[in-house]
DNA sequence: CAGTTAACGCACTAACCAGTTACTTCTTTT
DNA sequence: AAAAGAAGTAACTGGTTAGTGCGTTAACTG
């Protein structure tokens, strides 16, 4: 009666762990949605695959979309956040910039599934991104903190004056985000595995080359 | 066989037009593939749109895959042969990467199809494309193309030495490809109307800018 | 013009799939 | 220890979907 049900106290032998259940379920369906689309992916492998009852989806995240709609905003706080902590602020201008292209490079190879996310994002023209409100604050950091480099790169006159940081935030966004997400039919058409390790290292290097010559003074 | 059974030579009053009916079919399923993806379009709702009978699909393409792949093969084909019709070969070497730079995001412009029908061909990991030998020719040629426009600005003296012709139409690509495809994502991240007629403008040159910052002797 | 071929269409099916109903089991609270 | 509520399950539903069987009709051939 006072506790002695449980022989091991300090142990929690939960068979029932929400926040485990949902975890599961958010990590499973990011990789059904990244590899099949949101409208490839099956609902009931999702379930299967995160060793939980179909009817827990609909629980804790309402319908497929809703579903979808947490993940991809988790995806987009989670790079967002990520850049925030590299402490761009902290290097000189053309050190920074070098380092985000680094970042954003080995950020897309190490989580693909957000290059699947977004395309199929697209694919419904953003009605689920519309929605999300923390998304566009934390994405106006990043363009700030890339404005504030390409100022301070402007001051100590070793940037050139007058790119437009939008611009230049897509334009290091492109560079990696193409020739990822296309890596398969990229690898066809131009006829070299473009995935393979001496390739990622040539294009990382292009691609600071690239950002580089865009920005010097 | 002396022609009298049509009165009006030149004109094919034909009620059943094979040709015609499977460019119907072509027509409506790259616009349907284009808008909903592979998994997302529906058979039933193309052959409504071509105003087809469902059976002629399968009766021309076999499957909604082999649809699928005809379509993809005539996108490439599209604008590999657009690209050709540029005659490159006969401008001088920075006078015709700025053509193609240009070229490649109008026709991402103009043909937002493309676009979304290689995405789509990237989440099923190129399985389509694989099979095509002449997407492969046909593109061989284009990297030719930008390989000895290269050679004759490094031997002018206009282009710098040591660029790799892949990496740079990789780059051609992306830098259209990333903004347009991603320009519903886009313009929430960025808090602006990325498909504004000013915004298109100044991109384009912002894209020739870098190409040509890029290859700058 | 009879016979053959190819274009076309109706109506069906077997599988699938997002979402739900109705229920059981576990945990916490009082 | 009993009530309350949350976590979890299995079986089902109504609608959808890729693909087909089979019959019909138009166009071409000899």
């Amino acid at each position: 009666m006072t506790g002695e049900q449980n022989e091991k106290p300090g142990r929690k032998p939960r068979v029932r762990d929400a926040e485990a259940t949902k975890a599961r379920i958010l990590e499973a369906a990011k990789k059904e949605f990244a590899k099949k689309g949101l409208g490839g992916a099956r609902v009931d492998d999702i379930a299967e695959k995160a060793k939980a009852n179909k009817r827990m989806i609909y629980h804790y995240f309402e319908s497929k979309e809703g579903l979808f709609q947490t993940i991809l905003e988790e995806a987009y706080l989670d790079i967002r956040n990520a850049e925030q902590k590299l402490h761009l602020e902290d290097l000189d201008p053309r050190a920074a910039l070098e380092k985000l292209v680094r970042f954003t490079w080995e950020y897309y190879l190490k989580n693909p599934e957000f290059l699947t996310l977004v395309n199929s994002e697209n694919l419904h023209r953003a009605k689920h991104l519309k929605k999300s409100e923390i998304v566009k604050a934390s994405s106006r950091k990043l363009v700030n903190m890339v404005s504030s480099i390409l100022e301070r790169g402007v001051k100590a006159g070793v940037l050139r004056d007058g790119i437009d940081p939008v611009q230049l935030n897509i334009t290091i966004a492109a560079v990696g985000y193409y020739y990822l997400t296309n890596r398969f039919t990229g690898s066809i058409i131009y006829e070299r595995d473009l995935m393979a390790k001496d390739a990622l290292e040539q294009r990382i290097q292009f691609n600071i080359d690239t950002i580089m010559r865009i920005v010097a003074a």
